[in-house]
DNA sequence: CTGTTAGCGCTTTCAA
DNA sequence: TTGAAAGCGCTAACAG
């Protein structure tokens, strides 16, 4: 291994010229720099993160947990993510929950381990990721994203996702679509409890008429599973909401299998706008989650972190609920704050104490395709609705 | 941050008997040892991977380069690699190369930073990925999974991609698709050379006609742009091959759209088998990659890596091409060997020097689904053709 | 502006 | 067996 050393010997300076050369951090004599510069070329020199780490006690590295690599909702975010993050110099080191929180709470600590200066978390559930979240916080800035575990003392970017569920359940409605059924996943992440609880109030407000929802997990499994059920049990709802993309291709697929007309015996949509929304015949209505925001969000609060005033996002301004709330009270409470988010009046809520944690919520939008009929008043097909 | 000192401290005893009983590494008195542990206990204490991977020289810590998180396929690449290793007690550090040779070397340098003790790559380019990649495995054990880059000195974990596309002509023909079209992507990597080849001999060994192969990259979008060109066009084939499923799904999708009869009209043929291939309509006749296999197998490599004996794979030992392959030559070599690997006679092959480049191969299996036509002597529809 | 020196937190000789 | 001490490669005080 190459050391700082050699460097130094082969340019006839001391180490710590050839640290100030290399960081750039202390002016440096223009020919000594230019000597350092050379001998590192020619060794092909590269500084030990673990030295260098250890001693500066950071590493300019953070994390990321996702749940599942292989959504491609989240492999979208990673990406994004990913991007954001290496404009500004930092590396990214990502970790698959594998829908597990041991896993989850094991990656954690693993990350924690290596000295990440930040983490940025996408929780698998919202109460059995809550210790090692809340832990990871007590060590490192941390950011959660999407969903949030219960009592964590971290800030949470996410959309609003009453208002996409509203959306959907609006535009239905508005095609009248009156009998639906929900199948989603079960409330073990922040994110299904609050679509769940989103689609319930939903179907209340439109006074429109929906069966027991189905719960299992965001997959096409469960989502094929969930239709097969629908198909069988013989009491076909006029349109099916789903949680999420991928249970609504499950769904999809088992209704054209079964010879249901999709759109015009039963609607479908989704959640999240993944790239292969529009590769089914038909193609899939969906709510679109701003992807790219979020991740700018995320990595802003990540990197900032002490300009902790929740700035408004550049985009998603105008949505009909505030695009951003402080959250309530003590650490504690978060989860409380987002749960309540969405029904919280922004007027009322005083700036919140410097740390307390705070929530983000970015509008989604409505992407009207073929899995819904033409008409209504809402929305035609192939428009974005932006909420 | 609370150190191996305080844990000492606390438990009376000096730093060296910490580490001693935390690594297990010597015998201990028992009741020390009990001290210890409950003084990590109490303070909560985790050891330090940055000072213990700079004093150690290893960190336990594999790295793993994929071109393309968003790839279904390599997504389940990455889950299979990372079951595996954290089963041995390794962690997995996670780059998304997106899909950008300079990307990517930046990636692998951030990675042996972090003095990684091992490397797992899916190099993005043949060529723009050799540079990096050679320098890598100057410094720590490389794999090459699923691709190789040209000139490498490191081993690859690959299937025999050769079997594969032939499978597919075969098919196809003995369901009398004579006329065959290729969408694939353009000859930057390995698999899409391979591929590209591979289907060509094909053509030729089974006298079917083919159009000029349309690549551009394994991307939806490319299928949608070729089955534009192709529809527009008006010269339709007998049955599109795609080098992968993604470009599958993009074709398949344009040419429902057009009102294309598939597969009446029009086969489609997929590669990969990602869980997304039988969710459209019709659902996708594909080739299947052991995934499971390959991830065993290059871990097992990279773990190794001096028994580096080629041991037989525990699976697909009966490929119509032995499915071990010792490489040729010198490290130099590597691609050229890679290349004639499929052609290559195994019993000729000397058992090569110790360290030169090996290719295990493994064998892919046709997965026959709605987008063939039923009939023909090859596979039934539903079958699993292992090859 | 440059060099010397003292650690960052840990593992591992080397003595006791 | 245990402890003292050296040192992994680097950066940050502190002198000069």
């Amino acid at each position: 291994m190459v050391t700082m050393r050699d460097v130094a010997e082969l340019a006839g300076v001391s180490v710590a010229t050839v640290s100030r050369v290399l960081s750039g951090a202390r002016q440096v004599n223009g020919e000594l720099a230019e000597r350092v510069r050379d001998a590192q070329e020619q060794l092909g020199y590269r500084t030990n993160l673990l030295a260098s780490g250890l001693r500066r006690q950071r590493t300019d590295t953070v994390g990321m947990v996702v749940p599942q690599v292989g959504n491609p909702y989240f492999s979208a975010l990673m990406e994004a993510v990913g991007r954001r993050l290496q404009r500004v110099g930092k590396t990214v080191l990502l970790v698959d929950a594998e829908d597990d929180p041991a896993a989850e709470a094991d990656g954690i600590h693993r990350l924690l381990d290596r000295s990440i200066d930040g983490l940025l978390a996408v929780p698998v559930d919202e109460r059995a990721s809550s210790a090692a979240l809340t832990e990871a916080a007590a060590h490192v800035h941390l950011v959660q994203l999407d969903r949030a575990a219960a009592g964590v003392p971290a800030d949470l970017v996410a959309v609003d996702h009453r208002a996409g569920i509203r959306a959907v359940v609006d535009h239905l409605v508005g095609l009248e679509r009156r009998e639906l059924a929900f199948v989603s996943a079960g409330p073990r992440d922040s994110t299904a409890r609050e679509r769940a609880k989103a689609f319930d109030e939903a179907v209340a407000a439109t006074g429109c008429t929906a069966q027991p929802s189905r719960l299992g997990a965001y997959t096409v499994e469960w989502g094929r599973a969930a239709a097969t059920a629908l198909v069988d049990g013989g009491r076909l709802p006029a349109a099916v909401v789903c949680g999420n993309d991928l249970i609504a291709l499950g769904v999809l697929a088992v209704l054209v299998e079964a010879g249901v007309q999709v759109p015009e015996r039963v609607a479908v949509t989704g959640y999240d706008d993944i790239g292969f929304a529009t590769l089914t015949r038909p193609t899939l209505t969906t709510v679109r989650q701003p992807i790219d925001e979020l991740a700018a969000a995320a990595v802003g609060r990540l990197l900032h972190a002490s300009s902790a005033e929740p700035a408004v996002p550049a985009v998603a301004t105008d949505a009909p609920d505030p695009a951003v709330l402080a959250g309530v009270a003590s650490p504690v409470d978060a989860a409380g704050a987002v749960d309540a988010a969405g029904a919280v009046d922004a007027a009322d809520v005083p700036v919140a104490a410097q740390d307390a944690p705070t929530v983000q919520r970015f509008a989604p939008a409505l992407i009207v395709r073929d899995s819904t009929p033409v008409g209504g008043p809402v929305a035609q097909r192939g428009d974005e609705v932006s909420l």
